[in-house]
DNA sequence: TTGACACATGCCCATATGGGAATACAATCG
DNA sequence: CGATTGTATTCCCATATGGGCATGTGTCAA
């Protein structure tokens, strides 16, 4: 099997930055596909390819409005990605666990120090 | 170019489920491969593989017990996705937003159905 | 109708994925 | 030492990416 397709969910969607930029700038209102490829200066074509995506996840609709299409955020299908890292907040705010963690590295370099010289992994 | 790299950033590397897998097995405290192996059900090298990703991005950090290779979780790198999708949190809670799209919706497909009989795209 | 504009799709290509399978490496045991 | 256990790396492959570029489609204007 190869990656995971974009389209599979809103994890895979906006692990691209160009699409974040896309629901950024969603974020402040509807707004036709021209006024997106301005705004990244990116190709229409790509835009238009990552609109797609975005919409087979769901995180943006499409209306139409004379020869416009305009794009808008549907924001909804962000919520696994939030309610999945915010389990995390916890974890990267906890000073303790780091002073743990720095012990027992000191105590790891230690016993690595006494067999050999340095081992400097990475 | 192709899609990027997977250790490109967080983002790209929490793409895949295993990996998230990975690390939500970690919150409970280091533990060593064939540990995660066994609780994913996949062969031992693709769980490897999935932990370098995990390393190149900084969210998993390891320590040489004996022969075995104990990992431990970093959360820091997952900030970002934090600090990104948090800021679409009000929008998707925001069901105002829902019915003013509703009432537009229904304008726009009276239009429709003014001019034709039924579009239905998607 | 023709033409211009706004988008969407199709095609080509270099790239890297994730899984399977085999193998290399490291540390410990007997 | 050789054998075994715990991990990492390598190779093979099907798949889909994202960008570039050309072209198709739909809408409005003259």
């Amino acid at each position: 099997m190869a990656r995971a397709a974009t389209t599979t969910d809103a994890f895979n969607a906006v692990a691209e930055p160009r699409r974040r930029q896309i629901l950024d700038l969603l974020a402040g209102g509807e707004r036709p596909v021209n006024d997106l490829v301005a705004a990244l200066g990116l190709a229409q074509p790509q835009v238009s390819k990552h609109l797609r995506v975005l919409r087979e996840v769901g995180l943006v609709e499409v209306r139409d409005d004379g020869r416009q299409r305009l794009y808008r955020l549907n924001a909804t299908p962000l919520r696994p990605i939030y309610d999945w890292v915010r389990a995390y907040e916890r974890a990267w705010s906890a000073r303790f666990d780091r002073l743990d963690m720095v012990l027992e590295e000191l105590k790891q370099e230690e016993r690595n120090d006494e067999r050999d010289g340095e081992t400097d992994d990475r």
